[in-house]
DNA sequence: CCCCCTCCTGTACCGGCGGTACAGTTTCGA
DNA sequence: TCGAAACTGTACCGCCGGTACAGGAGGGGG
C-alpha cells in the first residue's frame, strides 16, 4: 500500500512536468515509463488509461494550488487587521513566491486542460470548470470583505474583479513562459495589486485628495511595503 | 498557383479550429485530410511536416491578430483627439467585438504554442516570443502617448502595463473557455478598461477630488459612454 | 500542339505510440 | 505461510506521423 502510493506519486511528478512542457497530446506514456523506470504494465496498473492519468494529475494540481493560496492569503490575513491590507499583502507575498521560482512558473494545468478540451471526458472538463469557479469564490470572498469597508471608486462587479485575479495569473504565466522572462508573471501580479489599491484606497501620496478625505486611510497606506 | 493557395488556406482553416480545441499534439493529420477532403500526399505537398503546418498556422494567426488590433485601435484613434479617450474607446470596441463572437473566443494560438513548447523548433518559439513583444510595443506606444498627457496616479512601468493588456486577454480567454462563459472575456477587457481609467483619470463622479483638480478632466470623462 | 509546371492522387511501407490481454513474479504484512 | 498488492515480461492490435515514389489532371506558354 505504501510503495504503491510512492510509485504513483513518482509517475504523477514526471507526468506533470512533461505535460506542462508539451501538453497532454505531446506527452507519451512510453516516455513517462522510461523516466520513472517502470514498465508499461506497471503504469497501466496505476492508471487504466491516459484520461485517468489526466484526472489524477489535474486533481492533485488543483488541491496543491488551493493549499498554496490558503497558506499565502491566510498568513496575510493573520498579519493584517484590515481586509484590504491583508489582500494587498497576500498579492505581494504571491508575487514574491512567484519570482522566487528558479526557472519561472512551469505552467498551469488548468490552462493545459483548457487547450486540450475536446479529448477529455465531461468529468475532467467539469473538474476544471469547478477549479476556476473556486478561484472566483475565493477571491470574491476576500473582495466582498474589502468592499464592506471600502467603497470602490468605480462601480465594479465582485465576481468579475475576482476573475481578474485568475486572468492576470493565467495570462501572466502564458506571457512569462512565451517571453522566457520569469519575472513577468510576478510583475503582473504587482500590477494587479496596483489596480486593487487604486480601486479601493483613496488617493495617497498625492496631497490633493488627502486634504478632503482625511488622513486615516493615508496613515494605513503609508505603512505598506 | 491560385488553386494551390485555396487548398492551403482550407487546410489551415480546418487545422486552426482543430488545434485550438485539442492542441497540436491532439490534432492528427489524418483527421485534417479527412475534413478537407484531400489525400495524405496532398497534405504533405503543402506542408512537409507538422512543424511546418504549425509555423504557417502561427504566422497567419499573428498577422490576422495584428490586423484586428490595427483596425480597432486605429478607428478609435481617428474618432478621439485625446490618446486616453482613444485607448479607452479601443478597449470598449474590443470588448464589444469579443462579446459578439457567437461561440465565444475559440482560443489563442500563441497560448497553444506556449503550452506545447518543447516539441517545436527554435524558430516557432521565437515567432511566438516576437508576437508577444509586438503586443508589448503596440500597447506600450499607446500608453506612452497617454502618459505624456496624463500623469499616472501610481508609478507604473509602461511595459508592464502594456503586458497587462496581453495578460488579461490571454487569461480571459482561458477563463472564458474553461467556464464555458463566452461573456467573461469581454467583461475582463472592460475590467482592464476600468483600471486604465482609474490610473490616468482624476476622480470623476466623486465631487471630493474635482474641487481641487479642476473640471477640465472631469468634463472630458463625463462624455465617455 | 505539345511540353512542362503546378497540384495533386494512390500505394506501399516504417516505426512509435496508446491500449489490451494475460501469465508470472516479488514483496510484505496479517 | 498465505494472500493480496505491486509489479514484470511478452505478445499483439490499430492509429498515426512520416517517407518514398510513381503517376495523372489541367492549364499556360513556346
Amino acid at each position: 500500500m505504501r510503495k504503491g502510493e510512492e510509485t504513483r506519486t513518482r509517475i504523477l511528478d514526471v507526468a506533470e512536468a512533461a505535460v506542462l512542457q508539451k501538453g497532454f497530446g505531446g506527452t507519451s506514456i512510453e516516455e513517462l515509463i522510461a523516466e520513472t523506470g517502470i514498465t508499461k504494465s506497471g503504469f497501466f496498473y496505476h492508471f487504466k488509461d491516459k484520461n485517468e492519468l489526466a484526472k489524477a494529475l489535474l486533481n492533485r494540481y488543483i488541491e496543491n494550488d488551493e493549499r498554496i493560496y490558503d497558506e499565502i492569503f491566510g498568513r496575510a490575513r493573520d498579519l493584517m487587521d484590515d481586509p484590504l491590507q491583508a489582500f494587498l499583502l497576500g498579492l505581494k507575498l504571491l508575487s514574491e513566491l512567484l519570482s522566487d521560482l528558479p526557472n519561472g512558473h512551469p505552467g498551469c494545468l488548468v490552462a493545459t486542460v483548457c487547450y486540450y478540451e475536446r479529448l477529455f471526458d465531461r468529468e475532467i472538463q467539469e473538474t476544471n470548470r469547478n477549479a476556476v469557479l473556486a478561484w472566483r469564490r475565493r477571491f470574491g470572498r476576500m473582495l466582498r470583505e474589502i468592499m464592506d469597508v471600502y467603497p470602490p471608486r468605480e462601480p465594479v462587479d465582485v465576481d468579475q474583479l475576482a476573475d481578474m485575479v485568475s486572468s492576470v495569473l493565467e495570462g501572466g504565466i502564458v506571457l512569462s513562459k512565451t517571453l522566457k522572462e520569469p519575472n513577468t508573471l510576478a510583475e503582473q501580479v504587482l500590477m494587479l495589486r496596483t489596480f486593487v489599491r487604486l480601486l479601493f484606497l483613496p488617493a495617497v501620496e498625492q496631497p490633493l485628495a488627502v486634504v478632503r478625505q482625511g488622513q486615516a486611510f493615508g496613515a494605513a497606506a503609508g505603512g505598506q511595503p
